[in-house]
DNA sequence: AGAGACGATATTGTCAACAATCCATCGAAC
DNA sequence: GTTCGATGGATTGTTGACAATATCGTCTCT
């Protein structure tokens, strides 16, 4: 019954969705030392499990760590930031076409309803740049999933997205170009309900690239720091 | 300069690199519950660093825990393994494409020799299949560094190649085209030294597709069991 | 004064014992 | 005979203490 639903949560699972939210969020800065026995303070935690949760956190290549030296978050370096957007653009391009095969009616138009929202959101917020964030992370999580390609979706919502995010936390202020951007998801969906992955898989690329683009060009500019 | 600074080796490593071949190898057997004091007598360790690698393996797949209830090997079946050579096109498409762009002229003739001996192994071993494997898992693996691309190296080289290798060994009978292999990666190889990286791509997405087509129609004639 | 070596200290890596939880077997009731 | 439930055993999760090692400060020598 609901026992399906009740997972168990160990010590080790909650330390390690402690540090993953304090590194997206920045609460633990990229390059600093940290000692394990702060942290456990910290968490209220103890070694036994935090040294676990370390040791899946480094194998998802969110902090690194040198034996007997200690942990630091790892500091991305803005050329790094546009490989991650490189690859992500062919995998979530992967990603919309086999979501275009598989995603059901009633999924598909779930995702229209919740464009709609996004919309909703924008205007309101004008300009605010979380919601913006916040519903492109949503758009982009529903794709993976729709894939139904399992290892897909976990390489990207467990270990790209939490990259990418760290930096959306950190320059707090996102692409701006919210209208923009919403228009490409549309047409996104739109090639996805009429079952054309190609065309799926061709915006996507052009949608993820063009944010790579905006923000290539805004750290050229010197508007964003990294 | 290298990387010659000797990372001192600590017993967690130890155990994951242990566990992780024991996996591809297909010592443990997927699905199988495994103990862990069972592993700890197997391969001389402790519960303490051995947990630690259990955290990693499952957060890169390999493994799946269940609290309370012990891990066992992941089972993947045969439409999943298709899915990961599906995800292998992409981005070993883009691995190759950024290859093209910066890889060294060292490196390419480096790599250009390695598939001099590559011929002389296949020749030589005259259908050994075991040859072959190594030889493709040489090239892509150069390949995935050449891209200069690091996370999408360590994607690749740490994750996809372990859950591809797991089959290799298990279904012994390599794909059993090696010749056509070779001559598909000549071409790769010539593209990327004509710093051709659009048609490396595309040679390399093909090439991809040709083996899991290979694949997959061994399994429906049903010479391939999973 | 600068550079290298040495030692103290603090931090990490490791270990073995303790507590919490699940699974299987056994028993009883329908 | 079958199904449900409880209890015992085994296994996992956790804890705190112990041992090994890197870093930092100091000292000496050039």
């Amino acid at each position: 019954m609901s026992e399906a639903i009740i997972q168990t949560y160990t010590r080790a699972d909650e330390a390690f969705d402690c540090l993953q939210t304090a590194i997206v969020k920045g609460d633990l800065i990229p390059g600093e030392k940290i000692g394990e026995v702060e942290l456990c303070s910290r968490f209220n935690l103890t070694r036994g499990p935090l040294r676990e949760a370390l040791g899946r956190l480094e194998s998802r290549g969110l902090l690194v760590r040198r034996p007997h030296a200690g942990v630091k978050v790892v500091s991305v370096s803005a050329s790094e930031l546009m490989e991650l957007y490189r690859i992500r653009e062919v995998m979530e391009g992967l990603a919309a076409r086999q979501a275009a095969e598989r995603m059901t009616d009633q999924e598909i138009a779930d995702l229209q309803r919740t464009l709609d929202t996004h919309e909703q959101m924008i205007e309101e917020a004008q300009g605010q740049a979380y919601y913006q964030a916040e519903g492109d992370y949503d758009f982009h999580h529903r794709i993976a999933t729709g894939s139904r390609n399992t290892k897909l979706a976990q390489m990207l919502l467990g270990d790209l997205y939490y990259m990418v995010r760290m930096y959306r936390y950190r320059l707090s202020t996102f692409t701006g170009r919210p209208h923009r951007a919403l228009g490409e998801h549309r047409r996104i969906v739109e090639a996805i309900a009429q079952r054309d992955g190609e065309l799926a898989e061709f915006l996507m690329k052009r949608h993820i690239n063009a944010a790579r683009l905006n923000i290539e060009k805004k750290i050229q500019e010197g508007e964003l720091t990294i």
